[in-house]
DNA sequence: CTGAAAGCGCTTACAG
DNA sequence: CTGAAAGCGCTTACAG
């Protein structure tokens, strides 16, 4: 069996209660009693056992992180920063992919999974906000992303429409004039995509061009579909001189197929995408982005829970955190 | 307060371990008393406390995933395959990045990381089979990766020898005869790097072509470390007419490198990679590479840490499973 | 097939 | 500053 609390109070000839009150650091304690403690906490290799402080204490020491799919690069460079805030202030994340499913996120928000965690990180894509609100139980919960924005609920998140203006003022400064949109619906106004497409709208409207609902493509958020919502473009005799993946790996799906078709980029057809991933920098030619603000969505959103779990944050309504962005301008749309 | 077994239990009239041997799908059970108890757990909406019984019976339920690195898409790819194959067997994965530094690797293999896991999927990169085999405790442990393979330890890998030599071949049979090697020490015979070029030497010396230690350039995994790989290459004037990245970002950073230098691939230089992550097929010119069968690496590894954690497998010499590799040609090396 | 009791290893009031 | 006791919510032998 592993050593015990009770083993060490043996050995140091104290009582449980001083074990507890050294490995909890409790301030009045005679240092030599605590020596003691720490003493025989080393020489038997003692170990909390972190299930048994959880049952009481109803603290888990984990964190819960749920978003959509792991695989996608801003989602993975995300949650590696987020891991590592944790790890600093002694926390563990437990996370879970949604696929975007509904019926997936109530069940983090409710299941198991919230049991084991002190609080939740998480970026909801499909249940709405009243759902969330009638199971989001008691213990913190931070939103990330922006299918939900509501006063009820903590968010941290990003300056989508502003920054997908600035990208397509940009792409306008150069000269384009028929920009493709990869990734939403044209009647889209909520959401990441509908965010997004709305700073697309007011950079056309600030410019005096009107918004034409032909050349927006609806796609997954993947490659092979930022692709094939080119090709389907190109095939349908939509003319564009411009093509604005609403994020990275649409853009970079998008580019590989105007390239495979011997369209040149950016002579032919500018291309930019948003979140800017490590692989934006490398991709041939560099792709145009929209640095979103990833550290500060991580540190802020850790810290944010961080705050609501030690009850530093005490807010009645949602505290809402947009982090800065900033443009990245390379070759694919200079 | 949370509904407990006992309120179940005094619903139902019954008692508490009638309770729980529904809850554990007991098979001897009345089965209008089962019901009782089925009906009394869904009036009350009763949810086990996972920790309780995780007290109790030792069991959490969760798997660890140690790995250096999320935001690598090699391991943010497997990490989601993992997970989705964990979730089905009704585990939670719990993943820790240890940057590849011991301390953190050690830390990942004893401290209480490993005692909220019922088993471990450990990726080491620093720490030796001794201090593994010093640490490794009684909990289930499977290695990924090739930087141990010890017959004391299960181990699930891939064919990375055959693999690189296969792929060394292919770009000597396309006819390039000083093929640069990134991400490896000259010398390096063990772990990953070493495996692959090992490899690679296998091939160049059937071929009967010299090995020149001048052609390999060690470069941590990364895009950034690929590109200035090749381009300490070229700027010391080392001639070469292909380009074998150890792994995918390492050539995706040296394919990058090249172009913007104005050499033509394939034309000029031949680049290929290994590990075939989705970034590589929309590469320009897309990437050819080694799928070094991640879906195979995912279910086996993942198989065999249950089969331990359940019993069914009690093999005491570690069981070794390498998984089918192929070979994806594309643009780059065709 | 079911029950009563013990106990997993901690923390938490409550005393003193 | 420290101790003795209770209890978090389960599962596990042990009986019957």
């Amino acid at each position: 069996m592993a050593v015990t609390m009770n083993d060490v109070a043996k050995a140091a000839g104290v009582s449980l209660k001083t074990v507890s009150n050294v490995l909890n650091n409790y301030e009045f304690i005679r240092p030599a009693t605590r020596q003691r403690v720490e003493d025989a906490i080393a020489e038997l290799g003692y170990e909390a056992n972190l299930t048994a402080r959880s049952l009481r204490s109803g603290k888990t020491s984990m964190l819960g992180l749920v978003l959509s799919d792991l695989s996608a690069p801003y989602y993975a460079e995300l949650a590696s920063k987020l891991m590592d805030a944790a790890t600093k202030h002694g926390y563990r994340v437990l996370v879970e992919q949604s696929a975007a499913e509904g019926a997936a996120e109530l069940n983090a928000l409710q299941g198991p999974f919230r049991q084991l965690t002190d609080g939740l990180l998480f970026t909801p894509l499909s249940i709405s906000a009243d759902a969330i609100a009638e199971r989001a139980g008691t213990k913190p919960l931070v939103m990330l992303g922006e299918h939900i924005m509501d006063p009820r609920f903590d968010l941290v998140t990003m300056k989508n429409e502003e920054a997908a203006a600035a990208l397509t003022s940009h792409l306008l400064a150069g000269g384009r004039r028929r920009i493709a949109v990869i990734g939403a619906t044209p009647e889209e106004s909520t959401g990441t995509a509908g965010l997004r497409l709305n700073g697309y709208r007011t950079a056309l409207k600030n410019a005096g061009i009107p918004f034409d609902p032909a050349l927006v493509a609806p796609a997954e958020w993947r490659r092979d579909t930022g692709a094939a919502a080119v090709a389907g473009l190109l095939e349908a005799g939509v003319e564009f001189d411009a093509v604005f993946g609403l994020n990275d790996v649409l853009a970079l799906g998008a580019l590989h197929e105007l390239l495979i078709r011997g369209v040149r980029v950016p002579q032919d057809v500018a291309v930019a995408g948003f979140d800017d991933v490590d692989e934006a920098r490398f991709a041939s030619p560099s792709l145009t982005t929209v640095s979103p603000g990833m550290d500060e969505i991580a540190e802020r959103s850790m810290a944010l829970l961080l705050d609501r779990i030690a009850g530093r944050e005490t807010a009645d309504a949602g505290v809402h955190v947009k982090a800065e962005f900033q443009l990245k301008i390379r070759e694919s749309a200079p």
